[in-house]
DNA sequence: CGTTACCCCTGGAGGC
DNA sequence: TGCCTCCAGGGGTAAC
């Protein structure tokens, strides 16, 4: 489910509920979902205020007292996890697998599929935790711009869709932000990405930006919504203008849209607009 | 080193 | 109605 606007909103819609509020009790339902829960995760952050909540790439860093002894919850919601407040008597649905129990709120994980990780980083380093060091740019750093992707796709030779969404490069491009970037930048998703040019580097940066920045914007007008409902609110796709759309019009030369197959992820562009 | 296939897991959609 | 296959917004790993 959640892309990087997803998991951004998602925090934004968090923090005015949680930020400052100290933790009095977790349920773990399960024993583990990517990795192992941490065991005794419960004893280790009870009593410990929650100072912040960073987003870096798809993953959510929850700040628990981490400059003073504390240390920080590491998340990520996968393919299908999603977060909601919700009140201690709100009944347990199947696949709800964590709780958080704040002092006026309660944060419940659920993730069917399992693919998300719920980790506990001790300490004040969370960047030195081994899955958030491997991390490449976030697509807003004042870096991320398009001599920053020229310089780093020379040696590229795979397609650039498949490049965009590799997180040891750049975080936070997902399936679906990758297809629509490309059809906006004007750019094929097969083409190797070294064979783009600094000009389309540039467009193509301006696109995910723009993009991505469209879609928190959308969310981010329901946020309250998003965090307090089944997440059925605010969801970007409902604005795709390629993905999910083979054999319909290109929205802007009324080609059929296409789709392929790219290292194993459903694709799609349009092959007379893009190239 | 870069790249791809495959795997983790459940549920929904569509074919028969 | 039921059973089957395929597909899904992520990412780690093994193997080429």
């Amino acid at each position: 489910m959640p892309e990087l606007p997803e998991v951004e909103v998602s925090r934004l819609g968090l923090v005015p509920h949680l930020c400052g509020q100290r933790i009095v009790g977790a349920v773990l339902r399960i024993a583990r979902l990517r990795h192992d829960l941490p065991p005794g995760l419960t004893e280790r952050i009870v009593g410990l205020r929650l100072d912040g909540i960073v987003r870096r790439g798809k993953y959510l860093l929850f700040d628990c007292e981490s400059t003073t002894g504390g240390g920080w919850l590491i998340l990520h919601l996968g393919m299908s996890g999603s977060l909601r407040l919700v009140t201690p008597d709100t009944p347990i649905r199947k696949h709800d697998h964590v709780d958080l129990i704040f002092e006026r709120s309660v944060m419940r994980l659920r993730d069917p599929r399992r693919f998300g990780t719920l980790v506990w980083h001790e300490g004040r380093d969370v960047g030195a935790h081994p899955l958030i060091a491997v991390l490449g740019i976030e697509p807003f750093a004042p870096d991320f711009d398009g001599d920053w992707l020229y310089a780093a796709t020379r040696k590229r030779r795979a397609p650039i869709k498949t490049v965009l969404m590799d997180s040891h490069l750049v975080v936070g491009i997902g399936n679906i932000y990758a297809s629509e970037s490309l059809f906006l930048a004007g750019v094929s998703p097969l083409r190797p990405a070294s064979m783009l040019s600094r000009q389309r580097c540039r467009r193509l940066v301006s696109a995910i930006q723009t993009t991505l920045e469209k879609s928190i914007a959308a969310g981010g007008s329901t946020v309250r919504d998003y965090v307090h409902s089944d997440g059925g609110a605010g969801r970007f796709q409902l604005s795709c203008s390629v993905y999910g759309r083979a054999g319909e019009p290109c929205p802007r030369c009324h080609a059929p849209v296409r789709s392929l197959h790219l290292a194993g992820r459903n694709t799609f562009y349009c092959p007379a607009c893009q190239k």
